[in-house]
RNA sequence: GGAGUCGGCUAGACAGUCGCUGCUGGAAGGCAGAGGAAAGUCCGGGCUCCGCAGGGCAAGGUGCCAGGUAACGCCUGGGAGGCGCGAGCCUACGGAAAGUGCCACAGAAAAUAUACCGCCCACGUCGGUAAGUGGGUAAGGGUGAAAUGGUGCGGUAAGAGCGCACCGCACCGGUGGCAACAUCGGUGGCAGGGCAAACCCCACCUGGAGCAAGACCGCAUAGGGGGACUAUGGCGUGGCCCGCGCUGUCCCCGGGUAGGUUGCUAGAGGCGCUCGGUGACGGGCGUCCCAGAUGAAUGACUGUCCACGACAGAACCCGGCUUACCGGCCGACUCCCACC
């Protein structure tokens, strides 16, 4: 395998596995927004990993739900070298079918900022 | 030029940066990467397992005829009926003289038959009429979505297929057509209300479950303890019965469980030429390889251009149907107007 760059999205660094959604959701601390919620637990990595929740609820369209998966998981491959060794669970509200895109990502970036020291400090 | 009918195609383009999935490569890298509906899951098939998919009942579906197809509830061609000046379009379009049932309101009567207002005749009180009684009628009025063939002439007390002509209907025969059906001739005075997307009858079709099908690996159902009930039982088996195959069964205690690989994409496949056919479609030759994810990939940002971008995201695969949709392009044809 070849050494990825820094902005990668390589599966090690997605939740792939039902069990370890199910622990996250019991355990994980929370944040919310009218758009979009994340619990974050520690995974023991050295690197941050995510996954995503987007249920059929948030659009009954599924162009317009991958379409939040795909922002979502562009923001996360931006920011990833910058957060810590935690497992992210990123679930959308209804809001987020229609929030612009740059607005999007303001939001998630403030959430992110509240939930990391929540997690160091337990 | 305007109005319209039918059929087909297309579904922003280009460049840069950062990424995702698959294949390939030692690596750098290279190549490929959602739709016309991928949708609804309404039909049909392939594929897989259920031992073969056997018999009967039940249930469901289809319903003018012929053809196409792997198959269909689809498509093509034809017939019949209806709509449109026309190009064309629409139609659950078998059977009601097998049986059962239903037909609101109105109306005398909704199918056994019958008579509200009428019309006509006779009778008796009586000068006559009206009214009454008995009978003949169903032409007219009235009700209704629908009332026992229609129009005309004759006929009659008044009327009536009572008689006649034409139309309609039924039956028989001829001709054309594979057939649906069309058409011609004869016979019958005419039987028959409608509803079969009411039960039903007739003809034809359908075994069940689905890729979380199924297969392999790993783990494991193991093994153990206690109790109960019996082969007319239990399981395969799915609406039921028969047949067939396998086999003791159930409960409690204790223990364990949805990980990986595969199925997974080369196919009733696309394109081109050609031959047969009115056509759906079929045959032949050449050529191409065109998503295979599995918390689930095809995107984000920037720039330029234009007519400023709709509906919408594959999950085993095909053939259809239906529904959603901003626009753009092409072809064939019809009607109207004007000009040469």
């Amino acid at each position: 395998m070849a050494a990825r760059g820094p902005e990668g999205f390589p599966r090690r660094v997605r939740l792939t596995d039902p069990k370890r959604y199910q622990e996250v959701f019991k355990s994980g601390k929370r944040v919310r927004h009218a758009s979009v919620g994340i619990i974050a637990a520690p995974n023991g990595l050295t690197y941050a990993r995510l996954g995503l929740a987007v249920s059929r609820k948030v659009s009954r369209r599924a162009v317009m739900r991958n379409t939040i998966k795909r922002r979502i998981r562009e923001f996360f491959r931006h920011q990833q070298g910058r957060l810590p060794a935690l497992d992210f669970v990123v679930i959308a509200y209804p809001d987020a079918a229609t929030a612009a895109s740059g607005e999007f990502a303001a939001t998630l970036l403030r959430l992110l900022q509240k939930i990391s020291p929540l997690c160091a400090s337990s």
